[in-house]
DNA sequence: AGATTTATGTACTTGACGGTAAATAACCCT
DNA sequence: AGGGTTATTTACCGTCAAGTACATAAATCT
């Protein structure tokens, strides 16, 4: 008898890898977005017939969420990162210039999937939008806190506003998802994250 | 025999007005996106069949293209006006204050169809999304211009940097699209629009 | 009044969509 | 070697997509 709870390795073995796969869906996803993207996109892509796609992963709406979240742990690392530097000005610093560098990169489609994956979509992608959504908020609640924490250790002035703080660096890193999407270099997004740190409050 | 080159009162009158019917595919696409509507959505929303529409409009694609000039003409038409106003400072003001009321307007859908109408689309979308990437790109282009002026005009240093300052309003502009639809109210787009200005030159 | 012209309503075509049934193939375990 | 289990292949399902043919209705022109 196989160990209780643990995956056994009876049954003929997957021909594909199921994380180079998820990563081939991330890319379309990424490019076309969710409802732009067809069963027949993903599965091109990713090497593999339809029914292993379902039987990986489900459906078309959690291959979406799972591509997603391989965004955040791998695409989008500089993110959490940022968080932990040593001041406020420090974490937007390398916030901006992390998605300067990140979200014009010609290793990957241009932008962040998680602004563009399905901004504007049809009733049958109200899921995957509000799972987006969602994570760009949280996003900006963790910057937000970040912040208080900041005005705690003094290294934001007391009559800074962490919120509004938050959500100008928001609105500058979702802008740039569009610029990358226009066509912006690294270079160019580099030139916006230093007017943006114009702004940005140094010392207590 | 009628003027020539007239369109003459012939034929059964149309039965709906073709303004409105523009302006309610308008509001349909700006909600869902260019992928993300159907037929179906169209007629529905705009209370005509399918053949009135492709009469009238010549088919899905071209109506999109001729809802967004109707959505450059009036919703947004915050955009022209304040490229005319005397100083560079007073242009990106105006710019940023009349998207932050706009974008988060409860009377249309949120953020901006010229940003999130077509960002990451099907093969089938690339005509739209091309024209849309094209009006991002021109309006940035035009308040590059102006801030050219200005600096002509003196009322820019000499010194600053005319396709920065534009790709910097720009970025915020677009990222101020994405807010919107976050649920940001226009008082907090309005906090942003504040911040912004913060980086922006003044004087000559 | 009758011919002409244009819009409307219904019904249809073709193809793509997301998703699945059923048969077969490849592995492990005894 | 054979049974149990899981993956793959092929073919398919029902639905809805964009777009259209055709008959009918409502206006103008002569």
């Amino acid at each position: 008898m196989p160990a209780v709870g643990c995956t056994v390795n009876v049954g003929r073995p997957r021909a594909f890898d199921i994380d180079t796969a998820l990563e081939k869906a991330l890319e379309v996803f990424w490019r076309k977005g969710y409802d732009g993207t067809s069963l027949t996109d993903l599965t091109e892509a990713m090497g593999i017939n339809k029914p292993s796609l379902y039987a990986a992963f489900g459906n078309k709406e959690q291959l979406f969420l799972k591509a997603i979240e391989l965004y955040e742990s791998r695409p989008c690392a500089f993110f959490l990162p940022a968080l932990e530097k040593p001041t406020a000005y420090q974490v937007a610093e390398h916030m901006l210039y992390g998605a300067a560098m990140n979200m014009a990169d010609q290793a990957h489609p241009q932008g962040c999937v998680v602004v563009q994956g399905a901004l504007s979509c049809s009733e049958a992608a109200a899921t995957v939008k509000e799972a987006l959504l969602n994570r760009r908020v949280e996003g900006e609640q963790k910057l937000r806190a970040r912040f208080e924490q900041a005005k705690l250790d003094g290294d934001l002035p007391a009559s800074a506003d962490a919120e509004t703080l938050a959500r100008y660096l928001g609105t500058v890193l979702q802008g740039m998802a569009i610029q990358a999407n226009n066509g912006a270099t690294s270079e160019q997004l580099r030139q916006v994250a230093e007017m943006t740190l114009l702004a940005f409050p140094r010392a207590g």
